[in-house]
DNA sequence: TTGATATTCACCCATGGGGGTGAATATATG
DNA sequence: CATATATTCACCCCCATGGGTGAATATCAA
């Protein structure tokens, strides 16, 4: 919960590989192999990705015979979004600003679940 | 506004001696100097983490004379808090559990300004 | 048992980043 | 002008990291 959280979960979605993998595992969980294919990397690479994934409590690994089940355990993102909450008053505007962006990026969460930037920004005012 | 600011905030902010820079200027601006004076690093260390942050449009530089006053430019977190965003369905538990600590920690924020997390959490749920 | 598949382990390589020191540059000030 | 102060520049060092390859390990399937 400290700063040392703080530094493994940020670092580990610095990386742009890494959230493309965050992202992927959105839509579905999958397998190493799986995740291997849909990037340009290697299957070593990706690995190695997903134990900092893991480090960082972002994946949850299952096993299930020789297969490993990744799936999304985004909850430490939770530290980082409160830690960016302390910031709220400069990025308020902003994020109306790109409110836009994240509804389009968003496809699988196009029901009432919109409203959720908006929702922010609105519980924020002063 | 793409995939490469994303990386140079969340990087900028990964390391815990910016984290601390950019707390420091949320209370108020401050010289180069100054900053470096009140971190257990060098005055190059600082200078060349101001860079960083600035390079992530995070801090603003005002030169005036010899001095180069720094001012925090907080908006390029927005763009982070955007692509997290589109995870609040994980975090959003989570950051409940995380208020009482982000209250203890703004101590500077003790006002009305304090359902910041809560107004974000009761807004997004669904 | 034998062979195929899934994943990791042990390395190697190059790059970048954080930290430091000492010199250069620019601006104040006596 | 001479000197002190503020900041950066040019390096150096070390280690972490992203990427790769090839071998080991484990499990499945024939």
């Amino acid at each position: 919960m400290g700063e040392y959280q703080l530094d493994t979960v940020l670092s580990a979605v610095a990386d742009p590989t890494r959230r493309a993998i965050l992202d992927r595992l959105r839509v579905s969980d999958a397998r190493v192999t799986e995740l291997a294919r849909e990037f340009p990397i290697s299957l070593n690479s990706t690995s190695k990705h997903i134990k900092v994934l893991e480090r960082a409590q972002l994946v949850e690994r299952h096993v299930r015979g020789r297969d490993h089940v990744l799936s999304l355990r985004a909850e430490a993102l939770g530290e980082a979004v409160a830690w960016m909450t302390q910031y709220r008053e400069f990025w308020e505007q902003r994020l109306a600003a790109l409110e836009a962006f994240v509804l389009a990026d968003a496809d699988s969460d196009v029901d009432g679940d919109t409203d959720a930037v908006a929702g922010t920004t609105s519980g924020a005012e002063r």
